[in-house]
RNA sequence: GCGGAUGUGGCGGAAUUGGUAGACGCGCACGGUUCAGGUCCGUGUGCCCGUAAGGGCGUGGAGGUUCAAGUCCUCUCAUCCGCACCA
């Protein structure tokens, strides 16, 4: 037996698997018969200068998926790719010098070294990046598809403005008012940009989450972020201006209660309801400094406002009601209007208190409706409706529903990203690339720093182009794509990478799709994660794919933390390089699921890797001994045996239904001791072989070299059927019987599987120790077959 | 404020359906082998009392249901996460 050598034995391995391209799989044929297949996938990383620990739990725990499924005979399609555009690259250009494009292809170049160091098993000739130009073509292409039919549009918006950054934030990245990146205050500007309606899916995206097997945890976040809330619109009349004022409330159970009017400083028609007015130029300055104020600052004030001097009437009683502008009215949501009911609103009643606006309660302690007319006595809550249709008769309101969800906003003013392919003319206004045009290719610039326009717009020879439509002089979308444009249909390319007719192939994407299992944070949780089911919609309607969700099966890794703070790109991390030098990487992707359940967050500590690495020795050294044993003979029945056969149902069952990848290594590790124990039992040779087997998806490239090597194999473990246990051998011949008295154990003996009940008793009593506390006359006896007998004095 | 998750030895964790709490590993202690390498092997290791046999206690805390609770129920504390003036 030579010594075991992690180095020399995984770079053999790994140089044999790329050399058979041993995890490549083929699309199917048009005639192929359907098979079996898995697609699992792990969300791609952003190529930073090196792998993190966080990159290599979540890739090894895909792994061992993926071995586990093609053991199992699927055809398993396990791709990856680079999410290779995004500020990180621009910002090191700035900061260091270079191109983003060098600085970014030096970086994968790092990183697939690394990846193929950690012996993944990867099909490399899937591989897509987000910055090629034969990728961004087809993102581009879907942009125009969107635009085409109404999904992608243009519009003047307020918009989360980074100074530092100096770029445009979408809701997701702005968190408590700062910038998810560099952590500035983010400032409010208008700007026109490019916008995905993904509002028009909010309910598809709330109701197909039935649908998809998914942490419940998930499930909420995003069902919170969409917000959906069933109300009622109402409209309130201001008589001395022929005006309508259309409010949205949750609450139309209230409407008798409603004894003052809000609006947001920012509602567009302030001025014209205050024109005139002797309050005009109060309100006016007031509306300009209230909604000037940063989201935060506003939140944190104590409620303000100011009476306009205009009056509404409250369509269920003709009571005229005060219209006050208000800086806790916000305009984002609804119609930038509320109704106030100070009895039942937290917030219109702090509001009334202050400025002494009168308080009306219109349900009293029951839950029944007063003070409401013909509506006085019903329960609030069935009344919601009865005032809803009452008010559509008389065409003062209708039943509505609101989203907190906003549509996506996705340009940029960056460099590093994927071109917008719009052209503007004088004449024809925003105009689409030409499919026949695409790619629109990110040219060269001399300076990426942004200075309040983006760097495109200073390179000439791409701004200056000809109208598509008139050939006049025009200019092109100097912005750029939100990465997560790119995020949202890369999984889709991967069925299909080369093609150079379309983003994908219908067939072919139906044939892999959906997603099997996706593995990832859950802080992609309303970013990523929304937007890919979005665009998954969105192209099944556009008939270009049969499924409508992308990800049927999700799991959430947690974080591999480094003092308490997540290893990240932008946080930095533990790169797996030198580890892989010290202790070899089968030791490294055992340390890192073994630490614990892969949803909980490790706190980083390179202290059981060699520990670890200790194991894949003393795994190397009893299979080498058990090896020289002549070959167990078929059905062999000893404790060793059993033990081998109950292991191997334990990690198939962690790993096929409950997910988890710890205990099956401990499951080995027992399997271990016990061979270690009997290395002369009959059964000691299938124990080993069982080892080998079961240690594959974890440790790849140990096991292959024992069991092409000491075991004698000359076909390739990673393509061997996974063991199937003998449901006989899982039974055991006698059990560990517990004796308790009042519920306590007082003894363990021994005896035979499967005696009957009285028998069982009688061994219970027979116990000296059961008897010692068998005081006072015996009550009741509960018998566990084959587990305990509780006697009850 | 609303919603949710988690809490088990010195440490990471296990306990799948209410039925032996602490699997597996780390660490530590003692012994052996090798010898002076982050080697290998063995034994022990939840806490308290006791030389021992044995006994008591024990899954954040307090109650409860049950023959039996880490697991179910009520309350409570701590930590973390999502939403947060969303009408």
């Amino acid at each position: 037996m030579d010594d075991y050598d992690a180095h020399a034995i995984e770079q053999k391995w790994q140089s044999h698997w790329e050399a058979e391209q041993a995890f490549h799989v083929d699309n199917p044929a048009p005639d192929d018969a359907p098979d079996e297949h898995f697609y699992m996938l792990e969300m791609l990383p952003y190529p930073s200068g090196s792998l993190h620990m966080g990159h290599v739990l979540n890739y090894t725990m895909g792994d061992v998926v993926a071995h586990f499924k093609r053991r199992h005979g699927y055809t398993v399609l396990r791709p990856m790719g680079f999410d290779s555009f995004g500020l990180p690259a621009e910002n090191a250009a700035i900061k260091d010098g270079g191109h983003p494009l060098e600085i970014t292809e030096r970086n994968m170049e790092a990183i697939r070294k690394q990846m193929r160091r950690m012996g993944w098993a990867i099909d490399w000739q899937r591989e897509v990046s987000a910055h090629e130009p034969t990728f961004y073509r087809w993102t581009q292409w879907l942009f125009l598809k969107l635009v085409e039919h109404g999904l992608a549009y243009r519009k003047e918006a307020p918009v989360n403005w980074c100074p530092h950054d100096q770029t445009v934030l979408a809701n997701e990245h702005v968190v408590d008012g700062r910038c998810w990146r560099c952590g500035n205050v983010v400032e409010t500007r208008n700007m026109a940009q490019w916008f995905f309606k993904i509002t028009a899916y909010a309910d598809a995206l709330l109701d197909d989450l039935a649908l998809i097997d998914w942490p419940e945890r998930t499930k909420r976040i995003q069902t919170q972020w969409i917000g959906r809330s069933e109300g009622a619109e109402i409209l309130f009349r201001v008589d001395d201006l022929d005006l309508d004022i259309s409010v949205f409330t949750t609450r139309p159970d209230t409407l008798f209660g409603a004894t003052f009017f809000a609006v947001a400083p920012e509602w567009p028609q302030l001025e014209r309801l205050v024109d005139g007015l002797e309050q005009a130029e109060e309100v006016l300055t007031y509306a300009k400094i209230a909604g000037a104020r940063p989201t935060e600052e506003r939140e944190q004030r104590e409620k303000s406002g100011v009476f306009t001097g205009r009056y509404a009437t409250n369509p269920v009683n003709g009571e005229p009601i005060p219209i006050w502008v208000a800086d806790y009215v916000l305009m984002e949501y609804g119609t930038g209007a509320v109704m106030a009911v100070p009895a039942h609103d937290e917030r219109d009643h702090e509001f009334a208190e202050k400025y002494a606006l009168p308080i009306v309660s219109v349900i009293d302690d029951d839950g029944q409706l007063i003070n409401s007319a013909q509506f006085d006595g019903r329960p609030a809550e069935g009344a919601r409706g009865a005032i809803v249709d009452w008010l559509s008769e008389h065409a003062k309101g209708k039943a509505a529903i609101n989203y907190r969800l906003r549509d996506w906003s996705f340009s940029r003013q960056r460099y590093w990203g994927c071109p917008i392919p719009i052209i503007y003319c004088d004449e024809h206004g925003a105009v689409p690339v030409p499919e026949d045009q695409l790619p629109v290719v990110l040219p060269d610039v001399e300076d990426y720093r942004p200075k309040g326009q983006p760097p495109l717009a200073s390179n000439d020879e791409f701004m200056n182009v000809a109208c598509p439509v008139c050939s006049k002089p025009a200019r092109r979308e100097a912005d750029t794509m939100d990465t997560f444009v790119d995020s949202s249909w890369y999984f889709l390319r991967y069925t299909d990478p080369v093609n150079d007719q379309a983003p994908f192939d219908r067939r072919i994407a139906d044939y892999w799709m959906p997603i099997d299992q996706y593995i990832g944070g859950i802080d992609h949780a309303k970013g990523h994660l929304l937007y890919s089911r979005f665009f998954m919609k969105v192209l099944n309607d556009l008939g270009m794919i049969g499924v409508r969700e992308p990800f049927q099966r999700l799991f959430h890794q947690g974080w591999v933390l480094l003092d308490g703070k997540k290893m990240s790109k932008s946080q930095g991390g533990v790169s797996p390089n030198e580890l892989i030098d010290r202790f070899g990487a089968d030791a490294i992707r055992l340390y890192i699921l073994f630490y614990g359940p892969a949803d909980q967050d490790i706190n980083w500590s390179p202290d059981g890797i060699a520990p670890m690495a200790r194991f894949v020795k003393r795994l190397w050294r009893e299979v080498h001994e058990a090896a020289t044993q002549p070959a167990s003979p078929a059905g062999v029945d000893t404790p060793l045996a059993r033990k081998a056969h109950q292991t191997i149902a334990r990690v198939t069952d962690d790993v096929g239904r409950r997910f988890q990848f710890n205990t099956p290594i401990a499951a080995v590790m027992e399997l271990v001791n016990d061979l270690s124990k009997a290395l002369d039992d009959p059964a000691a040779r299938f124990a080993a072989e069982t080892v080998v087997s079961l240690v594959q998806p974890w440790a790849p490239h140990v096991a292959e070299e024992l069991w092409r090597g000491a075991l004698g194999y000359s076909t390739e473990l990673s393509a061997a059927p996974w063991p199937v246990a003998d449901p006989a051998m899982l039974e055991r011949d006698t059990i560990e019987l517990v004796l308790q008295v009042n519920g306590k154990v007082r003894d363990r003996i021994e005896v035979p599987a499967g005696l009957a009940d009285a028998e069982l008793v009688e061994h219970a009593r027979a116990s000296e120790k059961v008897q010692a506390h068998l005081v006072g006359a015996e009550r009741r006896v509960i018998i566990v077959p084959d587990k305990l007998v509780n006697i009850v004095v």
